[in-house]
DNA sequence: ATTTTTTATTAAGTCTGTGTTAACCAGAAA
DNA sequence: TTTCTGGTTAACACAGACTTAATAAAAAAT
């Protein structure tokens, strides 16, 4: 089991506050990492991939809401948790923030127990990503090294391809709906047509050379070997 | 088609409160069970098993705090969502509310548009339940690798014939009424003849080799090895 | 025993979903 | 700029899933 800490992104423009964050989270066991306007936010959160990103809304260069929808925009955030921490609590701002994809909508001031208590809600739903690598006999799926082996011979998938392949070898035998591979491998606000799914798998079947990827019709797709 | 809907368990002691939220949430595709105390809330989660139940504090017969605490300590509600929605906003009783387990707390008063918003940011994190494996002697039916086997051999089954056979095995010897099995399967608004059904429980019954499914006539259908 | 109701069976037709090819577009690389 | 690569969409053929209708059989009611 991994026992890496989780890691927590703050982005705020008052120094105290993130202070004031930083020390009751890093108390809990989280790793924090701090960045004090829109960009470097996004910056800090490519370096680092946290865990969780803790946003204001109003901050210099880019404001919470932008960098949501930024950082949800791309597939490597799409299951970071986001939250929201501000002191604008009207309705039309809470709806939009969470219609960005947000997790949670905290209004200030709030109690730093609560504010802990909170982040430990969120987390407690997700289990920690591991990205490891899938080996099904001859079958290698490495995601760090973005590299397929099949049978000694190495394949080159494009991005997507992989993304699909790693998705359905992640359980072998296991069907996965068809809106399900959309969500995971496309992100939930891009819409694509079903053909495209079909045209990815295809490709895949094509450079495997072995049908490993079953059709389980008017439901969706399975791999096993 | 998707899987089932979410079921949401609202506790709280004011009809207009649970109208609203009904409302809302039946909108959004969510099915709403209530109760109007404690110990009712209790006894609908143990009925229904409910992916989230939204609990008021100040309940008649037991107060939310209980009932999450109750509701907690079984493990068939480990994984169970739980919310506070209540007009206590005081620190103290915020923090006891995470404390027992809860996934959430909201103060009221609350837009119903923020407040089904933080229920669908809730259910963003959570993957619905896995339906699991049924076993029976030598049958088994796995609907999350849409596989069933029967005395070793494997048996390819349609989408509908599926459905309907994990239907009927999920409570063996107990009868489906036709206009359960239709509103389970084919869903409530779809109107098909009552032939449909017996067709697809022939294809079964010929697939399996076995008349496991018996009919009971002018009622409906069984299923028992 | 006869009629009525309900279910089983079969065949046929419709319709949905899938596989495939080809074309198009955008962005990266040359 | 052009060229190349990957991603997406459109179009269409095809398989088979689903439904219906028609008829036969069985059970229930009269």
């Amino acid at each position: 089991m991994d026992t890496r800490p989780r890691k927590v992104l703050i982005a705020d423009d008052e120094p105290d506050i993130i202070e004031i964050l930083k020390y009751n989270l890093e108390k809990e066991g989280y790793q924090v990492i701090t960045a004090k306007n829109g960009d470097e936010a996004l910056d800090r959160a490519k370096q680092v991939q946290p865990d969780l990103v803790v946003l204001d809304m109003m901050m210099p260069k880019k404001n919470g809401m932008e960098v949501c929808e930024l950082l949800r925009a791309q597939p490597a955030f799409k299951d970071t948790l986001i939250m929201f921490l501000t002191a604008l609590s009207d309705e039309a701002t809470q709806l939009k923030g969470f219609s960005t994809g947000a997790d949670d909508y905290v209004s200030k001031p709030v109690s730093t127990g609560v504010f802990v208590s909170k982040v430990n809600a969120l987390f407690r739903r997700v289990k920690k990503p591991a990205n490891h690598i899938i080996t099904l006999d001859s079958l290698v799926i490495d995601p760090e090294k973005f590299l397929v082996s099949f049978e000694g011979r190495e394949i080159i998938l494009a991005k997507k391809e992989f993304e699909l392949l790693y998705l359905l070898a992640s359980k072998p035998g296991r069907v996965f709906l068809r809106n399900e591979i959309l969500s995971q491998v496309w992100g939930n606000d891009v819409i694509v047509g079903d053909r495209t799914i079909d045209v990815h798998i295809r490709k895949i079947r094509q450079k495997l050379g072995v049908d490993c990827i079953t059709t389980v019709k008017g439901v969706g797709y399975k791999f096993e070997l």
